[in-house]
DNA sequence: TTTAGTCTGGCAACCGTTTGCAAGGGAGGA
DNA sequence: TCCTCCCTTGCAAACGGTTGCCAGACTAAA
């Protein structure tokens, strides 16, 4: 059907190899001969077969990128600002998407295993031995993650949670609910680390919880049960979900309590109230990321960057 | 590295051709040696090299899903049903972006053969000429686009638009402004088509857009200029941004003018007001694309999804 | 015991490319 | 004029599998 490598050649009769070489390695064809084969090609849109390529020379030029749920809004800018970088360095991204399910993660990485690169591991879901294990089929550059090792993206979220506690005990609040994330969530950790390590605080745990506005909508009954007059969520979904669950139940938000969620993402700029929140550099995480995995050796590089507060709407002057 | 059918066989005293049987023709091997070699490959970790295998049988057991813009919302719920039904059919589903490029669609599309057995194309911008030319190298199966003697799901978006526009007219609405996406757009003509067919109205239209909220924000003066009581716009992307730059402009919706937007995302349903909207069935239609392509020999079967109106808060009583 | 048929499993060609090796030709230096 | 050396190209062996064909070993029927 397509043309392969053998029509080019017999068409202007020529070795394969020669044609091979046009392509891989030009200056070691003789130019006359490089322009009679590129006309043949051009005439029979021949293209080169990645996947052969592959075989032989091991580099697909392909990555893949895994994220739990690309319904989440956090994730496209990051996904597209690691396509678009890897356009630029000739390669291409194909995304896929976990469900939020370790054993779709795992299946998805031997997948893709062979047929790309490397693979971009965004927030995974995987424990670190799994991961350390499935390293040794295929480079990995993990996003959100830290593990011991292997080239990773991180997001101060430490930073970013210190930033926005400050911000409420500076409105009065004391009292104040963290819900995080699922379970094994690096991100949730940071969060749950940073909020310890801030003095004059008094903490209300909830977890863990789905990722979503689901997740917020569950738990805004207990949050507003439990005396906080303010809420970090784990990310701006769970934000917006404890938002709508409080409104529900007549509690005005921020009159009565603050939230600021993670990740500055659309829906939380749309919002009324507009979402306060840590915005992250997801944009920059999806750059680096590919840049790491082309540079990376293998080497673990830590790259880290820093997360900012965004004040908007939803917070407000604790209740007297 | 990774262990390939050579040491699996070499592992077993076997000739590779028994290994690759056990695998892709088990009957065809002694279920002694079949479990021999079974427990060889696990011990050694061996999975088929995917690129290799498409090499000589042509099939790759994967598909890739081009969208516009991994951004808006209606896409993901799309790629998710698109993902889940390949999955229960061992296939996986790679995605990819073409940020709203026809060149980088294209570029994805060549990417794309030889490394996938077909492709789901979702609201491409590419012309029909250029799809039919490409899909002699691989095959197609289009969503949001009716191309001749091609697969296609479609959502039956004159059926929505004339539901949308009784809906404004049963609220008294006469001047109604049109406000569709970007060239090329087959929604975009079907909207516009359906509103022409349905009698009585005294339609104004507004185009090309970008089918994002910066779209509508865009068009939201022009759109008030214009005397309409009511607006139907490309998507729902579309129509929160008009909102939003009414609002700016201190015009209320609904109460002066009333907005109908496309597609159903989930912000819309967060909104304030909340959006009416024309709901597209878009984890249907990622289904059937997959089913589609599997079943299809390549013969053109198209299916037509019925959309639904949905009404919520951003449509009212026409000012008298 | 012979004959035909069924199972198994090895052999080798092939899929489309790449690449180390070597050979032929021409040019320049001695 | 002969010898090098470089440039260009062809040859053939990989890469990791699949698969049509064939042969040997059995089994069962005659």
């Amino acid at each position: 059907m397509a043309a392969t490598i053998k029509d080019v050649a017999r068409a202007c009769g020529v070795h394969v190899s020669t044609v091979s070489r046009t392509f891989s390695a030009p200056h070691l064809v003789n130019p006359a001969t490089r322009s009679r084969v590129l006309a043949a090609a051009d005439g029979l849109g021949y293209r080169p077969n990645r996947a052969a390529r592959a075989l032989t020379t091991g580099r697909t030029f392909n990555m893949g990128l895994i994220v739990a749920d690309i319904s989440n809004p956090f994730f496209p800018p990051l996904i597209k600002a690691a396509q678009a970088q890897a356009r630029g360095r000739d390669y291409h991204v194909f995304v896929a998407d976990t469900d939020e399910d370790p054993r779709v993660e795992e299946e998805l990485i031997r997948t893709f295993t062979k047929q790309v690169d490397g693979v971009l591991l965004c927030s995974p879901r995987l424990s670190n031995k799994m991961i350390e294990r499935l390293a040794e089929d295929v480079p990995f550059v993990v996003i959100n993650r830290r593990i011991k090792g292997m080239p990773a993206v991180l997001m101060n979220v430490a930073q970013g949670a210190k930033l926005a506690l400050e911000h409420l005990a500076g409105l009065g609040h004391r009292r104040i609910a963290l819900v995080s994330g699922p379970i094994g969530s690096w991100t949730s950790n940071e969060m749950q680390g940073a909020a310890a390590e801030t003095p004059g605080l008094d903490l209300v745990f909830f977890g863990p919880n789905q990722p979503t506005e689901a997740g917020g909508l569950a738990v805004a009954a207990d949050v507003a049960a439990c005396g906080a007059t303010a809420v970090l969520a784990y990310n701006d979904l769970v934000a917006l979900g404890l938002i709508e669950g409080l409104a529900a139940m007549e509690i005005g938000v921020p009159e009565k309590i603050s939230v600021i969620g993670f990740d500055d993402i659309l829906p939380g700029r749309l919002n009324r109230p507009k979402l306060t929140t840590v915005a992250m550099p997801a944009v920059a995480a999806g750059r680096m990321a590919v840049d790491l995995l082309l540079q990376s050796g293998g080497e673990g590089a830590t790259v880290t960057l820093d997360t900012a507060l965004i004040v908007r709407e939803s917070t407000g002057r604790a209740q007297t």
